[in-house]
DNA sequence: GAATTATTTCGATAAAACCGGAAATATCGA
DNA sequence: TCGATATTTCCGGTTTTATCGAAATAATTC
């Protein structure tokens, strides 16, 4: 995963608001929750949850589908398991030989 | 974790040269790297890599520590599982009794 | 204590984020 | 088509962020 593209989503997640709508998300699972479900658990103005969702999923993290009058937002859990893989990745690569003090050699 | 932390660990992370930045470090592993090496590696002017550095810092995100002239900064491991952890946790806890359909019953 | 090296703070500026209210769009039911 | 429900877009104002150069601070060495 592209460096820019890793931080968009943690830039996306970054946020109170946002990411509070995530792990409401996170927890619906599969199921998901509609716009209006989300809007009732957190409260805010809908422009405002319209604005952050918007955000969660040009990044990729939600994904929405339409059933009827509502639209019915999800986690996109390939993508954070992506997130967190690339978190972690290529961890101490460059710590060679095993120093154990500060710039041995 | 509180969300609010969390959040404010995501948005430290959510920036290009503030990701690349943590991601050296990451790399670096245990020896860390001085504030020096961290410039020479981004090519940024040092007063914006200090900017960023501090935040990640504050977010609890690296540690520095002095040994003589300069300061070694190291990737604090344990925050960055905790943080991990945070995203993933509760996880489908609402999605009761495994419906396979979204608002089934 | 003066010179040197390493790092941060300050000042300025342009760009972007955040928020809610009002209006617009889309779907459904009768 | 009309009315109701669900959601987004547009608008504006305020706050925050990102960036760099220049000056200041901190620790070391001679």
């Amino acid at each position: 995963m592209d460096t820019i593209i890793a931080a968009s989503r943690l830039e996306a997640l970054g946020n109170p608001t946002r990411l509070s709508l995530y792990r409401a998300l996170v927890r619906a699972g599969h199921g998901g929750l509609s716009v209006g479900d989300c809007q009732s658990r957190l409260g805010i103005a809908q422009s405002t949850l319209s604005f952050h969702l918007k955000a969660l999923i040009v990044a990729g993290l939600v994904t929405q589908e339409r059933q009827g009058r509502t639209l019915v937002c999800r986690a996109n859990f390939e993508v954070m398991s992506g997130l967190v893989d690339f978190l972690v990745a290529e961890c101490c690569r460059d710590e060679c030989c095993g120093t154990s003090e500060a710039s041995a050699a």
